[in-house]
DNA sequence: AGCAACATACAAAACGTTTTGCAAAGGAAC
DNA sequence: GTTCCTTTGCAAAACGTTTTGTATGTTGCT
């Protein structure tokens, strides 16, 4: 057991040649040995606890199995966990492994870490970012294939999945508005990123399908952060016309917006509504009452980026595709119909 | 440039043999040829864009420089990415990569998950879990070097590395009563797990080395999340004898304590000083005033981890470790002296 | 001049697979 | 009984490195 038992180890118990071995175990080409020797030799692969070594399949085949997955800051937010839990779930279930790096904002480091994934032959690599943003992706990255997950490259030759920002927009509008809203306010982002028009653009075409607009005044931007979402929120509910429902560009917006409603001594849901997007499960199900927000499919963006890898390795030639993936509403308590 | 260019390549580029490319790029034996001819080779490497196939060289020198991390819900807790980060930021610098897998709860899955690491000739494994608890380290992993993170295995022939809940829980009975605080509760986690038992016993040391104590009926427990902090505060909010200042197992039992406070009409920290553990910036950060609490160090455990072994790989004797990193204290607005 | 010592470069083997081409043996058809 | 398949197995080459042992000069010393 000290050492490891390889394929030639294999073959002297079984009493048969390394050829042999490897084409009973292979599956593709078991046709070439008698059934009863496969059975043998499976068995006694078995007995020895035997399995490949992939450094030296993937050095015969060019195939390493290996996906890289290069990401910006794994640490600062919460949703890399599911990302990379769907990436790798996609991969294994297709014998895969994923190696991750993480560059943090360090664009040399990220070229480094990207070399180093070339290096270990990785058969593909996913560009992520953590939040829907445009991206020029690195030269480097022209000798694999590559997906860009969770963000717009400016090179379209690449596929790329994202969220579907306006769906999530437009979901909200609908969730409000047949609550029986009337008076929607929304709080956006102020950075200039897809994400943030996408939601806004959504919204509109919401209300809009019910025959309501988003007055000038009722839309303000700030900081995406709870005090970002607070200062908005304090500012618009102490209007004299003040909104009934508010929709957060993200979920610690819409914390912030508890923080303002009760400081101004309003409640969620009774006095003004509040909808977010994201689904961060400690800020929407940690706030009291539970936020009724829009969740943000990593995990399945995880999933479909390695998916599609997988795919344009099988077949180069494969159209590119820009997917978006829809933000399905999940309800808590933080929608009412408003009051009188 | 469609096809990569090997050794054989520069080699040829060079005018000399493999051999000498090799030594010439090998810091350790290019003192076998001549320095004006490492020089000339590594030019023509650098020009050609030459960088060796790692599965080679894995191959050859029974070496893959991939470590393996396998850890359990990477998906629903917002610690993996620090933890992960630490991990891929120490094994970057010492030039190897990282493989994550991820297992869920599924016991199967997470050996077929470690035989695959295994069989990419990983050269060691973290052995990982989101939170601080006993574990049992599968047989699977005898065959390879592995330290356990953020976990306290059953077999003290591993290396393992945790917070020092001790220190935590000191270090918060420290910052309440140096601000004056004499009637402290504290909101535990009723599950029986080394996280709630040490950060209790440092917290009663704590107590202990200003002369206090911890009433029994200031000592309350509760589900760990928001609405169990919630409830727990709740109760204890609600006494004719009520606590100055909680001292709650996580940020999450700390936000359901905000929300206790401000039903009850209480302010934090005018009223009811609240120090949590974690520091979940989301949390923490997020929460009106900012939440004091104790940083659980995930970033210093994954590198701390790594470094160990790569410590115990290169030296296989290194006496095995268990490791406790400290909490440090994250001071924001949540504490100030009792009233009165 | 002769010999050791050294500097420099190379050929070949090895790491553990997979796959191609070939050989031996057995059976069927004439 | 010869020819021709078919079945079954094997030997050898290849993937891209690293390293050991050896060969060829070159220098320094007596």
């Amino acid at each position: 057991m000290a050492t490891k038992v390889n394929i030639r180890d294999v073959a002297k118990a079984a009493g048969v040649s390394v050829t042999t071995v490897s084409h009973a175990l292979s599956e593709a080409h078991s046709s070439r040995v008698n059934a009863r020797t496969v059975e043998h030799i499976k068995a006694v692969a078995g007995d020895l606890g035997y399995a490949p070594n992939r450094l030296a399949s993937g050095l015969r085949n060019q195939r390493s199995q290996i996906l890289g997955l290069v990401s910006d800051e794994i640490t600062t937010t919460p949703f890399a966990g599911a990302m990379i839990q769907g990436a790798q779930d996609a991969a294994s279930e297709h014998g895969h492994l994923l190696m991750v790096v993480n560059s943090g904002l360090d664009n040399e480091l990220e070229l480094q870490e990207i070399r180093a994934l070339q290096q270990h032959q990785v058969d593909g690599i996913i560009f992520a970012r953590m939040f829907n943003q445009q991206v020029s992706v690195p030269e480097e990255l022209r000798a694999v294939p590559t997906i860009v997950l969770d963000a717009t490259p400016d090179n379209p030759g690449l596929s790329s999945v994202v969220p579907d920002e306006f769906g999530a927009g437009d979901s909200a509008a609908e969730l409000l508005v047949t609550a029986g809203h009337r008076n929607i306010a929304m709080i956006n982002n102020e950075d200039d990123i897809p994400a943030a028009h996408g939601r806004l653009a959504g919204f509109r075409a919401g209300l809009d399908r019910h025959g309501l607009h988003l007055p000038a005044e009722f839309l303000v931007a700030g900081h995406p952060s709870t005090t970002g979402g607070r200062e908005a929120a304090l500012e618009l509910l102490s209007r004299k016309e003040r909104p009934t429902a508010l929709f957060c560009f993200n979920d610690q917006m819409a914390m912030g917006a508890y923080q303002a409603a009760g400081h101004l001594g309003l409640r969620v849901p009774e006095d003004v509504s509040v909808v977010g997007v994201d689904n961060l499960e400690l800020i929407a199900d940690g706030l009291w009452p539970g936020l009724s927000t829009m969740a943000l499919p990593h995990y399945e963006m995880g999933r479909w980026a390695v998916l599609k890898l997988l795919n344009e390795l099988e077949n180069p030639e494969a159209p590119r595709l820009h997917e978006k993936i829809p933000c399905p509403l999940v309800e808590r308590e933080s929608v009412a119909p408003p009051k009188g």
